[in-house]
DNA sequence: TAAAAAATACCCTCTAGAGGGTATTTTTTT
DNA sequence: AAAAAAATACCCTCTAGAGGGTATTTTTTA
């Protein structure tokens, strides 16, 4: 038996999962919960052998919620069920210790895959996913201080507040943000802020 | 008999519906789109008597395809199913001429009920939608204009560029961008770009 | 038809960040 | 140990846009 819990910021799409499972005798729905925190106390209490998780929720994000539950509790299985195919936020999920990333544009049908792959130790990442791997190489290009501190003017900050930030001297910054901006090609003004805004929201 | 035409981006969503109207006598799925423009020829050939549709999609937006739907088939009723509760989406889904506007993080039972009312003439907006009319005369406080230009500034344009499409003069736009900050009270370098992204995204 | 609101245009100052460099230290890879 | 990559720090210039005004024309509303 398969005990699961699902963590979605969309209810309607919780319902249309459990409709799902209703006529699947080996799982069995012990939880649900529509944030990070209410995921994590459900997964503390009922222990379930898999569970699904967006990854954009509110309190708590799915990628930190699953950390935590991995830290805790090693045996349960955590599959992202998330809008993006971003590579960012497929490698953070991976090393975040999920065993599986499905698209919310895919069939329920490949839930239900995933979830029994898991749950007999597998992985199960989409197709479009690892069929993305070749190139990604290629995507990323930046360092994981670039990455950084593209991460921190996504979410608006200064220069001189990053540096305050990473304690080092604004001239870094702006030099890795010269970098970083050579690296992606972009030649602008505000694309940058609105590339890293865009960035930020892709996970 | 109601018919009713299914848009919407992620697959997994639109699976659920189909469970839970299975076993609705009622309300009979003609049709299934993953992007606007299949939904636009979905309804000319299969003539619905409901639309649901999600208003960020691929190819063509929610709102886009209902202004379409509803100039050519003003009998056919569409409900909006969004991610948010943004004011200005909500109006410019009602202004396109949308019978009803719910929410992803409601029930399905939700759904059904405003596909149901919606089919009898009626109309249907989410109870937190309905419930910030009143607030929402402060939000809203920006004109026409002023809306225009936060737009355009989301999509990443320069002032000048702004100005040459709006055939006004840079200075103008500069003032209107100075009114926007004002209003909304942003005291920021990038948070304006920034809150302009955001707001292109929110719908 | 007044009065209010919106749209238009311009003034000045000042700073953050793009765009172009160079260069040293630390870390990683070979 | 040598070479390559990443992180650090600084130089100069130049422009877009914030922040502070003022003011006229057009449109809307009362």
């Amino acid at each position: 038996m398969i005990t699961l819990v699902i963590a979605e910021d969309h209810q309607a799409l919780i319902d249309g999962m459990k409709l799902l499972f209703k006529d699947e005798p080996d799982i069995q729905i012990v939880g649900e919960a529509n944030d990070g925190e209410t995921l994590i106390e459900l997964v503390e209490n009922k222990r379930p052998s898999v569970v699904i998780t967006d990854i954009r929720m509110p309190k708590c994000d799915g990628i930190t919620a699953t950390k935590i539950i991995k830290e805790k509790y090693p045996l349960t299985k955590v599959i992202a069920f998330s809008m993006f195919d971003q590579d960012e936020a497929i490698e953070q999920m991976r090393s975040a210790g999920a065993s599986g990333y499905i698209l919310k544009n895919s069939s329920l049908q490949t839930v239900l895959e995933a979830i029994r792959c898991v749950a007999q130790n597998g992985t199960f990442f989409d197709d479009c996913i690892t069929a993305k791997d070749e190139s990604t190489k290629e995507i990323i290009i930046l360092s994981s201080r670039e990455k950084q501190i593209l991460h921190l003017v996504g979410e608006g900050k200064s220069s001189q507040e990053i540096a305050e930030i990473l304690n080092i001297s604004k001239l870094t910054v702006d030099t890795h943000r010269k970098n970083i901006l050579k690296k992606l090609n972009i030649t602008g003004k505000n694309d940058f802020l609105r590339f890293a805004v865009e960035r930020k929201y892709d996970f």
